[in-house]
Formats: structure tokens, sequence, C-alpha cells
DNA sequence: GATGAATGAGCATTCATTCAT
DNA sequence: AATGAATGAATGCTCATTCAT
């Protein structure tokens, strides 16, 4: 019944979903959002750009308004998704606290972040390994990420070694998938207990 | 004349890169090895079935008497891949030597492994995070190693917990990928000192 | 009803239009002369390549493995299209007769060619003045057409300029196209004295 | 910084183009002349009516005002043109002179008159033949250009026919466009002998 | 009068899969 | 067992046109 509507009663009109007219940027955050939530549920390949309009409330045309391609779209998205993660890092970083109480904290970050955009991440690295313009972009955003944490241990007495650094950051990572995944528990792994080793080496590593 | 060669002059035959009739077994198995190397290549997105089989010598419908779909070759692909890294690593950890000296050489396989399948793992976890079948086929492989890696360290005092096991596992696989792209040098780190981290890491564990 | 058919009755097959299995040369044929036909009929612009492989009775696919492109075909059937009138002007001028029995066959063959084919012929045109691709193809067709004209007339004892003799042939084609599209008869002209007016060009051209 | 000002710095306006808000007849005549620009250097399946209008300082909307489609602007750049042309060989023509200086003086308006709009004329050619609005106003601007041209002759003692005027003017036109296009110097031509011809036909019409 | 965000049908092209030979 | 021509739904992207502001 519902899906005759359009056919057959087009005076009995559907109320436009979104406004007809908005600002730029507000358009394109929404389209933004929408692109983010479809990539982490279906994957990158898993989408055409058409849906992502329409599930952003946007015919196909807007979206080539506002992101050149869909792979422009992607890297968007993933920017944002890194941002937002090392805010909050940042934020618990900075905050004062014993070690232990932070050093849960910013695993309870990785974690959560990694659960939520797991799919993002994925389509990520496939893309990396096949896209060039995508792996160049990755890069320099790590890059970015590996200074600020860097950063971030400023005022230790014994720097880490930049490579101890980002082997801890590959272990959160990698950790932060498998349970996301389920792959995790899929293992017969406790996640309460995979959650303390990694405290544990955060541990390690703010103390140094 | 010589430009007129492909047209005009089928009877001088190329060489027939493979055999137009042969063991159903020996088909499959060329199949498989021209996917892997396809599809660690350009991904299992970038991969079209029919190039798969022209790739291996094979015509389209060759390649489906012999597979179900992409999907299952790429499935193949995997557990191949799983089995002889496995293979390989098995054959380190049952030989004698200095705790060192096999660390050295599990971090060496594990490398040399995934920076020559790189593509195809990338492939791998994008599948995991969208489609549920290759999602189980993954569960169950990785639990197939998980266990083999418990069986190796048997002979230990005190047992390792499966989380720290798999900890290193996870810390192992995320560097491997991160010197296979390029990633790791692109952050400014020096390849032989992260060797060396996971050679302590690895070390660690031998020796609990 | 009709309409419904597929859906409703999937056993009352329709009888395949074309073979489902034929020699290549036949059906990249059979797609040339659709193409041919469709192109003339609405233009360059005004087809899909969709309806140009429908039109020879196969699918979308089909066209895409025997043409590259869209304008790939469209300079198939160009190439086509001057081959075959060369072909006509040549055996008209290679017969014996009187000067102005030729001079009327020649001006024939002309008038029925772009008649028949003016809507390749303006596509051709409007391409050429933006497409380079196109642009090169076509001056490269058009050497070989003035390098015959030039050839046909190598017996004469005055050689007329190669000016003169483009000159000639663009007044033939220009005229042919004014009376295909009906331009000619709109602007009050008889059909049969611009015909007599060529016929006359013509004639002194072959006379020198 | 100055990379940013696009961005960050509105205030710093870049010189409006137009008049925001102007006579309607100069909002129309501007995006004539920017259609006309357009159209000739791309084609009319190559411009896209959103560029037309920023083109000429406006928004796709204000196009949309004074035009109703795309077709129409392209009308009214074809009658503009054809309008000039004519004016220019009128005052050519009703000039004194020796017969040799004012065909000199045609075929030079001709010429330049072709070289100028070249995009549009082939693009006029391909809607013609297959448009039919496109043909009839094609047609009807044909016809006033003929009349023009027999009242112009009017003086002279022997009428030529109707089909051998058009016939000069057809040879005219095509010539012209192929020294555009670049066709006559790529079929080896020289410019200066073909010129040469075309003069001599119009001195011939001239006097007669 | 002018804007420009939004539309949505349309188009060129690809590719996993089938099946007659 | 192998072929490879054929399929056709799907995909990324464009563009003439509208209309609320």
């Amino acid at each position: 019944m519902a899906r005759a509507r359009k056919v057959s009663a087009p005076l009995a009109a559907d109320p436009p979903p979104r406004p007809r007219r908005g600002a730029p940027a507000d358009t394109r955050l929404r389209l933004l959002q929408a692109a983010a939530e479809v990539f982490n549920r279906v994957g990158y390949e898993g989408t055409d750009s058409n849906r992502l309009a329409r599930e952003a409330g946007y015919s196909a045309g807007t979206f080539y308004k506002h992101f050149a391609d869909k792979r422009t779209v992607f890297l968007a998205v993933y920017e944002e998704w890194v941002a937002r993660e090392w805010e909050e890092i940042g934020r618990v970083l900075s905050a004062a606290g014993a070690a232990r109480q932070r050093a849960e904290q910013i695993v309870g970050v990785f974690l959560a972040h990694h659960a939520r955009w797991r799919g993002v991440r994925s389509s990520l690295r496939a893309l990396v390994a096949t896209d060039t313009v995508v792996a160049d972009f990755y890069r320099a955003q790590r890059r970015v990420q590996l200074d600020r944490m860097v950063t971030l241990s400023a005022g230790r007495r014994h720097k880490a070694s930049r490579e101890a650094d980002v082997l801890l950051l590959y272990t959160l990572e990698r950790a932060a998938d498998a349970l996301a995944d389920g792959e995790a528990t899929a293992l017969g792994l406790r996640p309460a207990a995979l959650r303390l080793c990694l405290v544990e080496l955060v541990i390690a590593r703010i103390r140094t």
C-alpha cells in the first residue's frame, strides 16, 4: 500500500522530510553524518552515493554539490572521526588524576570509539591498501596523531621511543577492533580481562 | 604483418598458457593462486571475477565451475594463507634454540607474511565488518589459530593468560601491517627499532 | 498488460530476438549497423549507449565488449560511411562514359549518401569542433579522401589545384546536406535546378 | 593567508563582476553574450546552463528568468550571429569599389565570422538535424538571408538563378568552416590559395 | 529582479554470473 | 572440462530546471 503511494496518489503529497533550502554548511553536515553512519554500517563498497544522499534526506545531485565524489566524503568522515577521538583523549590526558584512573579513561575512549566506528575503520584500511589518494591522506593524518601523542608525553623524564609509543597505539587499536568485531569474545576472551591488560600497558607507558 | 598476427593468423599459436584440459584439482589450484595474487594487488572489491579467471589462464566460465562465487575463492585464499603462516611459525617454535633467536624468527615470519599478503588482509578485515558469512569464517579460523598458539606454549610453567597471548598476537599483526603499508616509515619510525621492540615482546612471552 | 509480463508471467518466455551466442564479428556488425541508424536518427548526443545495444538486440554490457565507448562506435560508423561512399564514387569514376553522364552519377551518389546519413554527418561536425580525438580521426580520414580524389584525376592534362578540388568537394557536400535537410526546398529552391548546377560544376572539373 | 581568503574572509569582497540589480535588458544581453562565448567554445551539448549563468555573473535562477530554456538562448545566440554577419556584408556590398576589392572584403567577412563562431555553427547544424524547433527556426533565418542576398544583387542585368546564389553561399560557408577548423591546413591546402579561389567565385557572381 | 539550494531523471560504464556450445 | 558471448542490474556522477527566499 505504502509502496504504491507515490504512483497512485500524487495528490497526497508526502511532507518533504528536509528543508528545501538551508544553509549549505548544515546540508554538508547532515550529508557527512549520514555518510558516516552508512559507511560504518555497510562499508565503503557497500554503499552507493545516491543512498548516501537519500539517507541524509537529500537527492543524488545535492550530494555532489557538497562533495566532489564518494571518496572525498569518505576522507572527510575519517578526518572528522580522528579529530573527535583525539579531542577526547586530549581531554583525558590533560586532566589531573592517578595514573591508573587516567589509563582506564584512555582505554575507555579508545574502545568506545573503535566500537562505534568499526566499519569505517575497516573500509579505511582496505582503501589505504589500494587507493593511493586515500593512502596519502591516511598517512598524513597518522603523522599528526603521533606528533600529538608525543607532545602529550612531553613532561616525562624518560621519553619513550617513538617506536614504543606507536606500538602501544597499535596494540590499543587492534584490540579495540577485535572487541568491536566480536572477534575477541568469539575467541573466548573475557572483555574485562582484555581491557585490564590494556590498562596495564597504558599505565606502564604513562609512568615512564 | 606482425601487427596483423593476432587478428589474421591464429595458426601461429601463442604459447597456450595453461593446459586446456587438466585434472580438476590442478585447475582449482591455479585459479586459487592467481586469485591470491590479484586480490592482494587490487583488493577484493577491485577485482573482477573474469579477470581472476583470465589471469589463471582460464575463461570466465571455468572459474564458476570451481568456485561458487567470488566470495568463496576469497575465503579459500584466506584459509590457505593462514595455514601457510602457522605452518612456518610452528616450524620455528618446535625447533630448538635460544629464546632471542627464536623470537627473532617468529617476528621475521610474521613480518614477511604480512608484508606479502597485505592486500588480502585489509580486504579481509573490510569484509569481516560487513559480510556475516565472511565474519563467521574468519572467527572460526582465528579460534583455530589461537588454540594452536596455546598448544605451542604448553610446556611453559606459567601459562600466560589467553588474553595476553592474543594481545601479543594483535600487536605483531598490527605492526606487521604498518610496516607492510609503509605507514611505519611514513611516521618516521625506524623499521629496525620497531622490529627490536617486537622481538623483546615475544621474548618476554616465550620466557614466561 | 504487456508491461507486467516480465514480472507476473515468467513462464511465458518471450522468444530471444537474437542468437544468444554468435560469432563476435557478427555481433559487432549488428551493433555497428544499429548504431549507425540510431546516431543518424537522433544524433550522437541524443542517444545513450544502452539504447544502442538494445536496438541491435543486445544488452548494455554486450556493447562494451565490442566498443570501448560511445565515441569509438561513432568513429567506426563514420569510417564505414566514408568507405562506402568512396567505394561507390570510385566505381563511377573508373567506369567509361560521357562526362555529363558520369558527372550526373557522381552528384547522384553524393546526394544520396548525404541524404541517407545526414544525422551522422551533422553530429560528426559538432564533435569535430569540440572533441580532439574525433577531430584528429576526422582529419586523417579527410586526407585519405582527398588523396584518393587526386588519384582519380591522374589522367588529366591540367591538374586542378588541390584547392579547387577541395572546394568542389565542399560545395557538393554542403549542397547535399542542404537538400537532405529540407533546407534547400524551404528556401524555395528547385532541387532539380540545384542538382543541375552541381552537375555543371563537376563536368567543368572532369573536363579540365 | 592568501590561501585562506576565500574561506575565512568574505569581507574582502571580490569585485562583484556584475551589478546585482540592473535593467532586465542589460542582464539579458550579458547572459546572451556569455552564452555565445560558452556555446562557441564547448558546443551546445558541452555547456551546462548553470555555467552559462555563472559565466555571465548571474546565478542559475536568473538565467531562467530571461530565457525559457537552454535551447532558447541558443536560438537567440544564433539569431544575433546571423544579424551581425549580414550587417557587415551589407556594408561591404553597398559601398562603392572595384569588383575584386569588394569580393575580397566579402570573403574576408565570411571567413572571419565563421572562424569566430565555428563552435556555435557546428552545434547549430547538429541541432537542426535532430530538433524540429531548431530546424524550423533555422530555415526561417536562412530564407531571410537569402532574400537579402537577392535584394543586394537587384541592380544587375542578368539575375543569377536563386540556386546559383545559394550554391555560392554554401561554398563560402563550407570553406570558411574548413579554414576555421584547421581542416583545410590539415589537408595540405594553402589558406591563401583557397581564399583566392573563393574571391574568384565571388567576383564571377558580382560581375554577372 | 536575483539568488542558489535542491531536485531527480538520465547517462556512460562495469561486473558477477549464466549457459549454450 | 572448458569456453566465452551474453546478460542486466547496479553504480558513480551530471545537468536542465524549479522554487522558496
